[in-house]
DNA sequence: GCAAGACTGGAACGGATCGTTCCGCTCTGC
DNA sequence: GCAGAGCGGAACGATCCGTTCCAGTCTTGC
């Protein structure tokens, strides 16, 4: 399993994902943390983080940019398996199965405001935006979905079962996929009743990313 | 409305109530938040809070202090629902909804950690755990709830909600109610699947309170 | 072998933040 | 009219954190 492990080069590939995973687990802690207890969970020095990244900002961009790869990429192959003809409502669970996993959600979430974008995070953003929208018409047109769930209840959703938070990393996601399951059933179509209150309007979504 | 507007007692009297309603907003806001955040909120200079609370610490005991009142209020005011014969699924349901709009959930959870509990916060946490589990156990054994529910569950559930802020308070209000009614739908009996996982045990729950 | 330099650990620095104290002022209640 | 309760906000000291810097280690091309 360890390659070779001498050479400095191996170390330093090595400490290349060491250093992304462990900035990743110290972040979904504590969004604010310091870049110290990054350099500390992986086991290496500050300098070998500022190597890397020219700034702690930078090191949060690119985390971002990761989770919000890994949405997309889920949120593909569901529309994937629409393409593919797979059932609708198992499709939209799958989906949302896999973005609880990833915790990419967390991630994106739980960074928002903390750095300013760029020009590759509205892109990613948006291509998202789009397959959301994509898939979530889909599966409702499919009659699978609650007819007055929107695109945006899906992300906010998601962002309740992402702050779920308790024990180890493990624990937590049993039991986030525990709510998801609840919160499932109700999304199934049909409902039982009006939901109060209208969805929420894109634009306070993007609220969130804007550092004031 | 506005009571005699001069007088050092009386403004002294109002500074008590506008201090305390600021403090609340602020810390719902950003938990983390300097003290001087709450001062100028409420308008005042800062030793008009520190006349009043000796620390930051004490300040915040007393708004967990509150909002754990609050919350008692309204579990015991759905005990006596369901002692008055009420229907239990409603006094449930009524129960949730008061919770959501009190934000006392918010404040208690947001500020969890951040101080360390005094004896009286612990005796008002035994109380509300013991009305929380009779409400409980006799929502279910009326046959409203889904079996697989447990007590925890619901704080969980809670803390979920609780984590929608989006635009300002009433906005958030609306929304929190708009999946406050989506996951009653599921919470209702009879559920369609199992729930995976175990629900949360007490002591996981307990442990948001100790501050490492 | 050996020297240049890539890479690293961690101490040091400077700026920012925040809880708390303190001082001078105002206005009241007697 | 005056003692002092109550107040605003500047000042202080501690802490924290991002970033820089330096001294040491190991690799690799020659």
């Amino acid at each position: 399993m360890t390659k070779p492990l001498s050479g400095r080069k191996a170390q330093a590939a090595r400490n290349d994902e060491v250093i992304l995973e462990a900035a990743r687990a110290v972040f979904l802690d504590d969004p604010g943390a310091p870049i110290a207890a990054v350099a500390e969970r992986a086991g290496v020095g500050i300098s070998a983080l500022y190597r890397r990244y020219p700034s702690k900002e930078e090191l949060l961009r690119k985390l971002c940019t990761d989770g919000l790869a890994a949405y997309i990429a889920a949120a593909q192959a569901a529309v994937d398996d629409l393409d593919a003809g797979r059932d609708a409502w198992a499709a939209f669970a799958s989906f949302m199965r896999r973005v609880v996993d990833a915790g990419s959600t967390s991630l994106t979430i739980r960074l928002a405001g903390t750095f300013t974008p760029n020009e590759q995070l509205y892109r990613d953003a948006r291509h998202g935006d789009t397959l959301n929208n994509e898939l979530i018409r889909r599966v409702r047109e499919a009659g699978a979905l609650r007819d007055d769930i929107e695109v945006a209840d899906v992300g906010l959703i998601l962002e309740q079962i992402a702050s779920v938070r308790l024990g180890d990393d493990q624990r937590t996601a049993q039991l986030r996929h525990r709510y998801l399951a609840l919160v499932l059933e109700a999304l199934r179509h049909p409902g039982h009743g009006d939901l109060p209150g209208p969805p929420p309007r894109p634009e306070e979504l993007a609220a969130r990313w804007s550092t004031p």
